[in-house]
DNA sequence: CTTGGCACTCGGAGATCGTGAGTGCCAGGC
DNA sequence: GCCTGGCACTCACGATCTCCGAGTGCCAAG
């Protein structure tokens, strides 16, 4: 059904689309790319492609573009990442080694993807629940006024104001403090409910109402609703394409703002150790239906810290930005991990 | 020169041209609004308008548009700032109000302030140089390791980690708590170095060496270079005016992008009390010629938190732009105020 | 299965043209 | 002196038309 030159074709009128964002027509096509092969063959082979609906005409008398079918095909089996080329590489180090802390780095890595691929970038922050505790502080603010302050081993700082049901003293506070960070020190987040089981039993009974407070307060905001944070950049790259997005720039950039949105994106990735490809209609949220978002996961273990990638119009260069991607994700990703 | 008649002209004209994006004629204008003359006797004032510089043909046979200048003279002597509906007051109220952090606070604005103006908002983070010190927390997370938490009355939690030069007892630690807490508990950031002035001569010889480096760290981290920090929301409210940036879009965007771009709009201000206006060519930034942008600072005393505002076409409502963003800004002043 | 030939299709670029909104100017009237 | 109606003029815009050529599908021969 599909030979070899026939997805040899799909590939050469994905390549030649891609770059020049016009239909392409069987004569160019024969000519630019060495089918050794006349017109007259790759028509047939493109009728045969459409049939299976990997391309289409635009209109009678224009040449080919690929349908999301096609760059899906494309992406599985006629492309492979692109590595980076050695300059490419070097830009990533030093744009982000200057980072001084978490926020620094999520910001340059952000930019760092907008630029490489010319195309929006997201990248999230260090998942909360996913990361284990560097350090807790509690600090009394007033008798019934508490600071946590949660510091991760990725260096993302967290902090909660709690009102307290009652009146605590010092000493209540600096046992709470020892109870709490005997207990999670070196911890995951996720494993925080089990790690704090047994606080309740454990602790003077004067304390327990208040001590119970506190935990649910903590285990709520850290565990059960993470805040979860993410940066976006590049959005001016969305009109280079204008003609990509003739009316649907719009919808494209409300998607964007939405940060549930974002986050279903980069969450939405069975494994996250591999690039991951959403092209066109394959997006589940409405207003990317046009745009293809290339996404992985980053931290020492695939993924375990969050994720990153780029969106873009469908027409991309899929194998750039797919190594762009990896590529920062795993500097991203041993940096924090070194951190 | 203007009589009162051609400034109503202008009025008219501004005010068509907003709400219909189309060039008025003088026959048009003379229908719609009851100026008791003809249209003859409106396109001689047009013609004088002209002259002057307020108003300008697309080409020979349109109706006319306003200039950058004739907008500047709309505002400052045509209109007067719009004050909300009882609606929409309510609207801010239920909207705002729900908010729990300050984090929470800025989000809900600049979102809220978008919804109402249909254009791009963006909100200053309360700034820290001018807000004052509701706590300041110093840990101990290591023998060489502080961590500082600063936590202002406007609810902003800054926090740093520093690395120190020597080695610091617990003892050492709490003396150095007491001392900054006690000097600055209460005192804005922008007077911190008097306030800390006399801290090394007050200090016993041991750990001199060590508080001053600290110091140093704090003063230029907090004081000479704040973070500073920028919401946006409504970036795509300027698709909607798609007619009004025709191929400018792109510099906008990337304009937007900038933080230093936005902190510049905002902070260009020389009485922050009043409600801002900039004028497509007005504006020093390049990418922002062909935008209007609308600031006003926020906080208990005429901006002193900070600042915020909306970008949108020159072709703007500019009384409803200014209204909203005037209210936004009480609210937003109040609110914290307030917390 | 490939290839050259060939008739056919049809979008897009130009060219043409009529229309009408809008203008500027002028002479007469309040 | 200012307003007004009249009038000739301008010119962007949309509709219509034509032409061109890239591209196609099909077929018969290699």
């Amino acid at each position: 059904m599909l030979d070899d030159r026939k997805l040899e074709v799909l590939r050469a009128i994905v390549e030649d689309f891609v770059s020049t964002n016009e239909p392409v027509g069987s004569k160019a096509l024969a000519e630019r790319h060495s089918l050794g092969v006349s017109p007259a063959t790759v028509r047939n082979d493109m009728a045969a492609l459409e049939d299976e609906g990997f391309i289409t005409h635009p209109h009678t008398s224009a040449g080919r573009i690929p349908t999301d079918k096609g760059y899906r095909l494309f992406v599985d089996r006629l492309s492979s990442v692109k590595p980076l080329s050695g300059a490419e590489k070097r830009a990533i180090q030093t744009f982000l080694e200057g980072a001084v802390d978490l926020d620094d780095v999520v910001r340059r890595s952000v930019r760092l993807l907008a630029q490489l691929t010319r195309q929006v970038a997201v990248v999230q922050y260090p998942s909360l629940s996913r990361s284990s505790v560097r350090h807790l502080e509690i600090v009394h603010l007033a008798p019934n006024r508490l600071l946590l302050v949660l510091i991760t081993d990725t260096g993302r700082v967290e902090q909660r104001v709690l009102e307290l049901p009652g009146v605590l003293s010092d000493e209540d506070v600096s046992h709470l403090r020892h109870a709490f960070g005997s207990r999670l020190h070196g911890a995951r987040l996720i494993d925080a409910p089990a790690a704090l089981s047994d606080l309740p039993d454990a602790a003077p009974m004067a304390i327990r109402p208040v001590l119970t407070s506190v935990m649910s307060v903590v285990l709520e905001t850290l565990v059960d609703q993470p805040e979860e944070r993410i940066a976006l950049a590049g959005t001016a790259n969305l009109t280079r394409s204008a003609l990509d997005f003739p009316n649907t720039l719009r919808p494209v950039l409300e998607a964007l703002e939405e940060q549930v949105v974002l986050l279903k994106l980069i969450g939405e990735v069975n494994d996250p150790s591999t690039v991951h490809v959403k092209i066109g209609e394959e997006n589940s949220v409405e207003g990317l239906r046009s745009t293809s978002v290339v996404t992985v996961g980053y931290g020492p273990e695939a993924g375990t810290y969050g994720g990153l990638g780029v969106v873009g119009p469908t027409r991309m260069d899929y194998a750039a930005s797919m190594g762009s991607v990896r590529a920062v994700a795993r500097y991203v990703g041993e940096l924090l991990a070194g951190a």
